[in-house]
Formats: C-alpha cells, structure tokens, sequence
DNA sequence: AAGCGCCGCGCG
DNA sequence: AAAGCGCGCGGCGCTT
C-alpha cells in the first residue's frame, strides 16, 4: 500500500492510497493544504505504533513536496519520487523493452522545475500561486500522478529480475528525501570564522566592486614589475598580452602553465589568482547570500548529473574550498561526523568486474598501499595514477605507461572498463550495476560519425569523428564506474539515515520550541548535513557522536553488501569526530 | 542592458 | 606537474 498525494488546485491536494498494483483502494481524499502535514504526520504516527512498514509516500517531485512538510515540521521515512524515477526507467536498457519506456515523452520526462527561493527553510514552493497558472497543469495532477504510478509499476513488473531496478529507485527515492532535509537543516556555519579567513588573506571588508587591499597590493606589485599600470590580473585577455610583452610565450593564464616560467612577475600572480579567487567565489558577497542563521543552505539536484551522482544548484556546494572549511564548526554541545568512502571508485570498478584481485588489494584501509604490496607497481603515487588513468581513460603520460602493468595484474577490471569505452565509441549505451544508462550520443555527434563514413569523407571528417567517438568512449568507461560509485553511496546514506532514525525516533519538537535556524524537525537528533560524492557529514549531539560514529561505519559495510552481496569487497571509511570540518583529515 | 561563450579554478 | 571523468560558478568581453 502507499499514498499518491497531487496538488488539485492552489490550495488543496488529493490524496489516494493505492495497492502494490497502483489501484485505487477506497476513495481518494481530499485535503486543504494545510491539513496535510497534520494528515502525514498522523499517517506515519499509525504504522510505527502498529510496527508496520512505514507508509511509502508516492509524489511528482521530493524537493517540492518534502520541502513544504519539511518547513511544517514533519518528516516521512520511504517515498517514491515519480520524476526521479520517470527518468530512470525510461533510459534505463533493463526496461528498454517495456511500454513505458517506448512510448512518446509526456510532462514527466521534463525536469522539475527549480525551487524558487534561493534559500530554505522555503515558504510553500509547492503552492506558489503564480507558479500553478505559469505551468497551466493543476486540474488533471491528481489522476495524473496516480496513473503515472501504475505506469511505472507496470513497467518494473515487466522486467525480469527487476531487483536491482527496485533497488535504485528506492534509493534515489529517498536520496530526494535526504537531499530535502540537508537542505532544510543547512550545514552549520560560523561566519565570524569565515569574516577571519577572509581578513587574514584578502584585508578587512571592502564594498562590492572595489579591491580588498591585500589584493591591491599584488596588483600594483604585478603592474610594476611589468611596467605597465593599466593590466588587469582580473582579465585573462589582459595579463595575456601583457605577459607576451614581458618575454613570457605562454598561450593562457592557468597556473600549471604560468608555473613552468622564472619570472619574477609569475609569484605575485599566483597569489592574486589564489586570493581573488575566494574573494569572488566564497568572499562575503557569498557568504551574505548563503549562510542564514548560522546555516549553508545549498540546493541539492539529486540525480543532477547524468551518472546519478547529485548536482548542486546556486552556493556551489560541490565546491566548497578547503581554505574555508573552518568556518564549518558544530553548534556547542555537538560534533560532526564527517566520513569519506575511501578509494570509493576503484573499489566500486573491483566489484562490477568481480576482479578479486583488485578487490583483494583493497583489503585494507589504503588500496593503492595494496597495489604496491602486491608488486604492481612501483609507488603508491604510481598506483593512484594508474587507477584514475583506467578509470578515465588515459592514453598519454605516466597514467598511459602504467596502463600495460595494470592490465596484467587486473585483466577483469580492465576489460570492463574497456568494454565501456568500445561501447561507447560505437554510439551506445552502458548501464551502472543498479540500472541507470547513459544517455544517447546527440545528434551532432551522430551526424559526425555518419559523415566520416560516406564514401567521399575528407581525412578532416574522419579525424574529428574519431576524436569525438574516442571522447564519448572516455565517458561511457567512466560513467560505469561513477554510476556505480554513486549508486553504493546511496545506498550508504539510506542505511545512515535509516540508523540515525533509530538513535532518536524521527519525533519533531512541539511547535512552540523550533528553533528555526536548525530547522524544526532537527533540533535535538542527529541529522545529515552534508553529501558529496563519498563524503558525509552528521551534525550530532556529542552524546550521540560515537554511536553516530559506529553507524556510518556499519552503514557502508551494509551499502557493500546490498549492492554485491557476498563478493569480498570491502568499503573503509576514513571517519573523524571533530568540532570544525577542517579538522578531519 | 541582457544573453552567451570562454577562461580559470574550486570540489569529488 | 597534469593527463583522462563528472560537476558549478564568477568575471570578462563580445554580441544582440
């Protein structure tokens, strides 16, 4: 059983509790919205006192819907998020056989639309008047939604050994429900840490527009030893010219280039390029714009990037320099637990290829070590390099020479990925462990390949269409793996949440004492405040912070396990408790 | 004035 | 050092 809940109008919502086929039972309700937190938390009070599954929560869009409960105080523990899941089973060539898959695009196949506020907690994104009519499809919504559902029952029921399948959509299910309480709870922040870094490298605070003094210095340096007041290091047009003047024969401004030259110009440069860079990217320009009440609230885009890995949209949380990491600091009387999946890619690449020698190399905490210890190669570094290289396709270089020494010690793990990249270059799709696909070549890329093989193609023609299928080929090798990656940390963050529900019940505090900073539903228990990739961080009572500690920890040993079952793959965990993010490794 | 592509660089 | 994957963002400078 679940309930499919559709917006009807501005003001109301729909709710219709469904079978395991998507079929009606009884007669769909109808709510004003403003009942509908009181209705959910209700519904999800009855399952725990009867010990049931919980209710699974079937709705068009998690950060829409979750959010607007998330804001009322309410939290849910299982959705199914029916865009997420649209998108996946469309592509996806485990159900490229099905109905669902080979009929035309409908509304579903757009992406949601953006959230609106650039901050959270949000005031109802999902009932935003304006919005309803700009869009023009409120009527139809609630049938909508639960003939959508039925759809995609269908469809998952008519792929065989569907197992995998069910598993990515509930964990990029509740991936969505996560990405909408990291959001909601914001990652603590203490902008007079940041104010200081920002003092320390760049001077005390000047008005927008204008230079910190710390970087006028620099640039009067740069403009006098290459004799010329009118450079701006700002432009790299600019500082081109000029540096061509000065003898330097570089052909861009990036610092790798920059670095291969004696001058005496080139240190000052690299220390303005460094300190304007966070002046610009992470200064207090953006510190006004994203840290609210102490909080980072970035925008998560679960499944934002086409291998599933999540995106991020506006505050650049995918981004976030080490140099301010310090400001990240646990509310007093808390810690954070911060873990990183460790050598998460190669190990994910060991598993899909069921190489057990690769896996076996990565028996302990540092699988590089184990690539050395096994007589591989040479270095750890040479291992690293190595590995990344195969995994994204390297030809040139170190990488490229390592490669041979590689291929004889892992041959399984190495023909997978070259299989990827065959594939790829052949204009077709690769599917992750779970289920996703990539997506098509475009057309472009088509018509390249289908120029070059007519009879009268230039050399040109070809050449570029080759370089281009060799292109896509490096990522389709990578998407496999990224995919896969992202998949396992999914799942990790399930099995965390799932366990962090278990250390305090997932009661919220009573409307009157909500701090509203924290958001409501996180006052006093242990939440996620922070994803990327294969890092997590937990906000944490210090009381909690060991237990907190212990469930991460299990968390990605049970991920290894549902994703490959009792192949010996082992996913360790660099994990620290500390006061300020920068404090871990 | 607004839109857009490029550059450069931060993160995994 | 930076080659080889995936992202987001701000500033510049050009076009419309």
């Amino acid at each position: 059983m679940a309930i499919v809940l559709s917006r009807t109008d501005p003001t109301s919502v729909m709710a219709s509790t469904v079978d395991e086929r998507g079929e009606l039972v009884g007669a769909p309700l109808a709510l004003e919205f403003s009942a509908l937190a009181a209705f959910v938390t209700e519904r999800e009070r009855a399952h725990r006192a009867a010990g049931d599954a919980a209710e699974r929560w079937v709705w068009s869009d998690s950060s829409r819907w979750y959010g607007d409960l998330l804001t009322a105080g309410v939290r849910v523990q299982r959705c199914h998020d029916l865009r997420l899941s649209h998108a996946i089973l469309r592509n996806s060539t485990l159900s490229a056989g099905t109905e669902f898959a080979r009929s035309a695009p409908s509304e579903w196949s757009r992406p949601a639309e953006p959230l609106t506020a650039a901050v959270a907690p949000v005031h109802s994104a999902l009932f935003d008047l304006s919005d309803t009519i700009a869009s023009g499809r409120s009527a139809a919504a609630a049938d909508d939604s639960v003939a959508e559902y039925r759809r995609q029952l269908r469809a998952i029921a008519e792929v065989p050994d569907a197992g995998r399948l069910r598993l990515l959509l509930a964990a990029e299910s509740v991936g969505a429900l996560i990405a909408a309480e990291m959001r909601s709870a914001g990652l603590p922040w203490r902008t007079e840490v940041h104010d200081a870094i920002l003092t320390e490298e760049l001077g005390p605070r000047v008005p927008y527009g204008t230079r910190p003094a710390k970087l006028e210095v620099l640039a009067g340096r740069i403009r006098s030893i290459l004799g010329d007041n009118t450079v701006n290091p700002d432009s790299p047009q600019s500082m081109l010219k000029a540096l061509n003047r000065a003898g330097l024969m570089i052909t861009s401004t990036s610092r790798w280039e920059l670095a291969e030259y004696t001058h005496p110009v080139i240190a000052p440069l690299l220390e303005y390029k460094k300190r304007a860079r966070l002046l610009t990217a992470n200064g207090w320009t953006w510190m006004d714009q994203w840290i609210v009440d102490g909080r980072f609230h970035p925008d998560y885009v679960p499944g934002g990037a086409a291998t599933g890995r999540w995106a991020t949209s506006g505050g650049g949380a995918l981004q976030l320099p080490r140099q301010i990491r310090a400001a990240v600091t646990a509310d007093p009387g808390w810690k954070l637990v911060v873990a990183d999946a460790a050598q998460l890619e190669p190990r994910i690449l060991a598993a899909l290829s069921a190489d057990t020698s690769m896996a076996a190399a990565g028996r302990g905490v540092d699988m590089y070590a184990g690539i050395v210890a096994s007589g591989v190669v040479e270095t750890r570094d040479q291992a690293k390099v190595a590995m990344l290289g195969a995994m994204y396709g390297a030809t040139t270089g170190e990488s490229g020479r390592l490669m041979p020494k590689l291929t004889r010690a892992y041959p399984r793990a190495i023909r997978l990925v070259e299989q990827a990249a065959r594939a790829g270059e052949r204009g077709e799709l690769v599917t992750t462990w779970l289920g996703r696909s990539s997506p098509a070549p475009g057309e472009d890329w088509r018509e390249a390949q289908w120029r070059a093989s007519q009879p009268g193609a230039s050399t040109a023609e070809e050449a570029r269409a080759r370089s281009r299928a060799r292109d896509w080929g490096r990522f389709t090798r990578n998407f496999v793996v990224q995919g896969s990656a992202a998949e396992w940390a999914l799942c990790w963050m399930a099995e965390l949440r799932k366990g962090l529900l278990a250390i305090e019940g997932m009661n919220p505090q009573p409307p009157g004492r909500r701090a509203a900073a924290s958001g409501p539903v996180f006052e006093r228990i242990p939440h996620l405040v922070f994803f990327l990739h294969d890092e997590i961080i937990v906000h944490t009572p210090a009381e909690h912070a060991e237990e907190v500690a212990a469930v991460v920890t299990a968390a990605a040993a049970t991920s290894g396990r549902l994703l490959f079952g009792d192949f010996p793959v082992d996913f360790p965990l660099g994990i620290a408790t500390v006061e300020r993010y920068s404090d871990a490794k």
